[in-house]
DNA sequence: GATATTCTTGACCAATTGGTCAGGATCACG
DNA sequence: CGTGATCCTGACCAATTGGTCAAGAATATC
């Protein structure tokens, strides 16, 4: 599992983290398989032996990337508070996470090419962390719905929903862009006011 | 462009058809750089200089699929009616967008995988077919709206999130089972009642 | 400034992969 | 049944790619 010996240098930091920026950009745009080596180095400024210095294995990089993103990537999931205004909390969940999806769009396509095929290698993260958040979540909202405070549908499939509607906006980027014809990040606007009234409407409570 | 001669035999009409079931299985599950000639020709049943008789190159069966694809892909955007009750128009492409996701994720994890990584093969039928069917629609909802027979919110961006929604149970699937843990396709019964009290929520006018 | 450790590289390798080609097998058709 | 067109294959090729390795360069430490 390690690569390297215990003490961590001043050079091994720097290169670690700049192998893990350059892989970012090349695994997100072009997939596990799709990535070579060789552009990970030149992105890097490194030679691709010494790519293999820092880590074992092509396969190496992609698991740390990932294992080492899923915990940001779910951040905005854990900021819903039991406390707050259902609604309001539900509304500010979806507008963090299309925050996430305008500033951190390599992430999102990483994740979402590796899930698209099959995730092979993140499995036992989604079947780990990420369940359970959810299931903590959806027992919070659940409570919300009992209480009369949130129209009623079933938890786990709303955050589906949520997921799926605001990483559309980086995943499908160029889908998006081509329908639009905007060249700049205008559309984020018009995507935010859209999904807050979208989802304003369909979880007031009123409507139970 | 073309591959072969202009009288299509019967064996031609055979294997042609074979060896796109098979680019489909294989390209659907790895994406375009990570199938090779050889999976495909296995998965058809044929030799691999024999793909290459019937189709020039590994880029040409892609792009062939796509584009065979694309056509069937829209048609539940099509079967919205003018003279339809709107909420019910529009709940019903969710429901056969969704269906679509059930009973051809394959396909949808085609154009998935092609999108997420800058659609380089099929931005010109993006820009072309799709946009122009999704204006027409847009119109017909932003007519609706000013109607004040459908909640008001950006047409664009409502088909986006329908999409989104009904395309996530196909292109993100290991993530939702590995979440449900359910191995059958219960789920999708699930979803299609979730989605369809959601967008009733959400389209209601009622909510203007 | 000696020396042990860490870092870097050019050269190299085996495997994979998209694609070619010459020639043989099979088929349609008069 | 003969013949031309269609179909199929084994052998082959060049390029790419993940990964190794021995040896040299740089750096830290005493």
């Amino acid at each position: 599992m390690d690569t390297l010996p215990p003490r961590t240098t001043r050079i091994q930091k720097k290169n670690v983290s700049r192998i893990l920026e350059a892989a970012l950009d090349v695994f997100s745009a072009n997939g596990f398989r799709g990535a070579t080596l060789e552009q990970i180095a030149r992105a890097a400024g490194l030679s691709k032996p010494n790519l293999l210095y820092y880590f074992p294995s092509k396969e190496a990089i992609h698991v740390e990337l990932l294992s080492g993103l899923m915990s940001t990537w779910l951040d905005p999931l854990r900021l819903i508070h039991p406390s707050g205004e259902p609604v309001e909390e539900l509304i500010g969940y979806v507008i963090r996470k299309l925050e996430m999806s305008r500033q951190f769009p390599r992430e999102s396509r990483l994740f979402a090419n590796e899930i698209v095929q099959g995730a092979p290698r993140i499995m036992p993260l989604i079947e780990g962390e990420l369940r359970e958040l959810v299931e903590e979540k959806s027992i919070l909202i659940r409570r919300w719905q009992d209480a009369g405070r949130l129209a009623r549908m079933e938890p786990r499939h709303l955050i589906f929903s949520i997921w799926a509607t605001t990483q559309h906006y980086a995943d499908f980027d160029v889908q998006v862009r081509g329908i639009l014809s905007e060249e700049d990040e205008r559309h984020f606007e018009d995507a935010r006011a859209f999904l807050e009234t979208f989802y304003r409407n369909a979880l007031d409570p009123a409507r139970g």
